[in-house]
DNA sequence: ACCACCGGGACAACCCGTTCCT
DNA sequence: AGGAACGGGTTGTCCCGGTGGT
């Protein structure tokens, strides 16, 4: 039967995620999983084929949702500087979506470094993060409401930028207003390139 | 005898630094630490009360490293806007420093989130690095040589930049020449305030 | 339908056949049984109450195949001391037959030295084994062609050879003509027994 | 402190041979046999790398101390054929001495046909024991007590009369007198090589 | 003080043979 | 006849004390 399996299987996800976060990866064991979770660890391993598994969907999701949000954002807004900023202003939504689960972001990125697998599906979806602003400060420019210029390093100080505010803000929440230190160091950097309309 | 158990400790800090880098903190033993080291599990123990306290020790010897290096750039410093972007070279100089050895970084990190002493000793250097680059731009502006502006929120931005091209730097060195985006980004946030002298 | 439920069993069959020889009885899991069989678990449940009945299945049909045999090669044969001989040389067809399934051979064993019920299966055709042996010499005596000799006794020296020749022959199957050496001890042993005609 | 860790070693392997002959190799747990050697498993582990090598440690000494048996037994005899018929007659002890062990003769053999470490261990020694006996036969032939005759042969034949003889008295105990089959067995096929003294 | 051997359990991940419900 | 679920049990390894020699 579909349902009951679709919804075990999500049972174990929400219980991965809050223990991954709150404990880490290494220090989370399987059973405590199943514990949480509700179900044997018969039915754990019906569904993954082991913890990694379970950690690899984790992260294959958050950013596909990650990415679905972003496309959206991109949707509802017309003039190019303003756009960035306030795609830089999606971090507040990002903070307060992930709230507790921002761990899971270390995790992801520390077993990027090892695992291959986990290497790929980080990866990936940075290039295209990159290359979506890459496209719309291009996009600026051929409209005209941004002088021209290295693309490709814009949007990467950009997201790089976008990655040190989310580091921050996760190790210490309550240090700094992040959210605004995002947008505000977008448009600085966007202002500079700027061109006013009269 | 203290030189040999200089020595020993040592070795042993020199083990860990290199199997926490490659396999992690959790996925490294004692046993295999002491392997590499060359010393039996009751020396081992005899240094170090705890596979943690080692870990510890890492961390705040790498921090007092990184702090007396960033004292040393900041003397041979005159104009503060130039300055400023020097230290953003800085960058390369610890990826280069750093070869394999900063996935430790990460391991720092999320440790932090969860066990408030190593919270407190990485929390620590990164308000004083932010509030050195504070006091850069706030001489800056005393100077005469940038526009008077919300210098936390400025050198946060920058520390922000720094630690997302670290980051990003640490997954995928081969995906662009970070240090020229850390550069760049910081010179493009300072261009911005820069009084242009006549 | 019955026709394709008996394939199902017997695919099931062969594959634990294979299986059991190769890995053992215990490193040899259901799952990796229905999947060679090709068949799923519930069918498997369905047509074996277990494990172990699969395993007592193979036994009986193995057995039953073995003493059929054994009774086709008796009834072509005349002279006595002969035909003692020529049924050592059986033991060239039953490694033939069994090439690779021998291993399941020392399963049986093995178990019927815990399990009553395997104990049982796999005595009762050594005893009739034996009383078969028995009674052709006592027909040797009685035809004139042996000696009188403990007939009981030299059956079982018979026996002994043939299953010593078996195992040894499944371990170390280039060491030696095994078959040779069965046909060469058995006729060693009847020719002490044979009364020379004139 | 080394008399402290013989005695904890050889007290696993006892616990060994014991778990090993009753439930057999794989249904046997490493804590079971912890606990009836009232060893904790890092002291297991300590002493042995794996539940493998235990079983490897029993299978070489059994062998060793059989191989030192029947060398003792060979010095104290003269005669030739007499002394065939003596060894023989060992299996009384080799049955006395196992009683109750003797099912791990069937896990080292099974075992070798999978485990070339095992097989290599097992078929080592059957060589040697053979080779004696082969040698035996030959010197029976100069000293002129025996028959000259294919010795490689008829060592095989007794060899694998003893094999099938243990066999079946591990299988059937009460079954019959099995040290008597053996050596009357074996003094059927050299009475058949004898030259009588006049 | 330093180091080596030995021992202690708790617990990891994984997978087992089996049953339930459809 | 089948997919989902069940828990208990597997080996192996973990981090760490204790004890005794150097």
């Amino acid at each position: 039967m579909q349902p009951r399996s679709e919804e075990t299987k999500s049972r174990i996800l929400e219980a991965a995620l809050k223990c991954f976060s709150q404990k880490g990866y290494d220090a989370t064991g399987v059973a405590e999983l199943c514990a949480m979770a509700g179900v044997s660890k018969g039915a754990f391993y019906h569904h993954f084929s082991s913890k990694h598994a379970v950690f690899l969907e984790l992260l294959t999701r958050w950013l596909a949702d990650l990415e679905s949000k972003m496309q959206r954002t991109l949707q509802s807004e017309q003039d190019t500087p303003q756009g960035l900023v306030q795609m830089a202003g999606m971090t507040r939504q990002v903070f307060e979506d992930a709230q507790g689960y921002l761990p899971m972001f270390l995790e992801f990125w520390r077993q990027a470094c090892k695992d291959p697998d986990v290497w790929r599906a980080t990866i990936a979806p940075y290039h295209r993060f990159q290359g979506l602003f890459q496209r719309i400060i291009e996009n600026g420019v051929r409209e005209g409401s941004l002088q021209a210029a290295d693309s490709a390093m814009i949007s990467r100080i950009i997201v790089s930028l976008a990655v040190g505010v989310l580091l921050q803000g996760l190790l210490d929440p309550q240090g700094a207003a992040w959210d605004a230190v995002a947008t505000e160091g977008v448009s600085r950097i966007i202002s500079g390139l700027a061109i006013k309309k009269e």
